[in-house]
DNA sequence: ATTAAAATTGAAAACGGTTTTCATTTTCAA
DNA sequence: TTGAAAATGAAAACCGTTTTCAATTTTAAT
């Protein structure tokens, strides 16, 4: 198991270039394509899987038959949550500590330790609702 | 457009009387299959895909890369909510309504129309966290 | 250095849920 | 009754992902 390679790096690097945006695992590759790096799709896969079993990067189910989007699970993942319009599929990032009020309730209330990277909050954008 | 047809009625019936449990596009076509009525699998995605589109049931994405479930779309819905142990699996219903104060920040700060029913809020629950 | 075992790679094929296509059947309206 | 519109469903296409497997690369032992 696991001494790093060339494609483990290089796909990593990918990720923190993104600056905390979402990439699916076909972003990546075709990232890595442009720069002229060799890799295969496969081994993409391989390495998103084995990144977000064990904690350095993160999954992030779209809902939509599109594909799942990947994010380096840094620091950074605290200070956000996500949107996702229900409607338009969009996912937004929203920069701000509510959550750390619902999180709290969770805890004192509930017994559930709130997980605000992993967390998905569905609904509807103002676009789509004023789309209406 | 529109007249209700036998299809529907029975794709609708079988959720009905799955008592809010969730089920897949398959579960329904092979209840309806055993229950001898005909109907085709692209008939049932058709209807379900109608169906959630006007608010009569509901779709909830899976986020591993088994088959969206459905669920009707009653009033039950909006009196819970939805807590998920990233570890041992187990979904939570939690029955109060702290989840509106979000909801109204959201609106208020974000135009962002949250969605109760579908929101599923993620981390570890307390018989997880004890036992690490 | 040499070499054999172990791990990694990636092209192609398989997979599985969902959508599209299209010819047929059913329903609706006149 | 009859023709147009809608619904149906089998088969094929689609698309993200996983599996297969032969070839390549890395590691460790000599």
């Amino acid at each position: 198991m696991g001494y790093n390679t060339k494609q483990q790096e290089a796909i990593l690097s990918a990720l923190k270039s993104s600056r905390g945006k979402h990439m699916t695992a076909d972003d990546i590759y075709l990232k890595l394509i442009r720069q002229g790096k060799s890799v295969g799709k496969t081994t993409v896969y391989r390495h998103l899987e084995k990144l977000t079993a064990d904690g350095t990067i993160r999954r992030y189910a779209t809902g939509d038959n599109s594909g799942a989007c990947y994010q380096l699970a840094d620091s950074h993942c605290n200070e956000h949550y996500h949107l996702k319009c229900s409607d338009c599929g969009k996912l937004i990032h929203v920069e701000c500590d509510f959550l750390d009020e619902l999180a709290k309730h969770l805890m004192d209330d509930h017994s559930f330790e709130l997980d605000k990277c992993k967390t998905v909050l569905y609904g509807r954008c103002q676009k789509c609702r004023e789309g209406k």
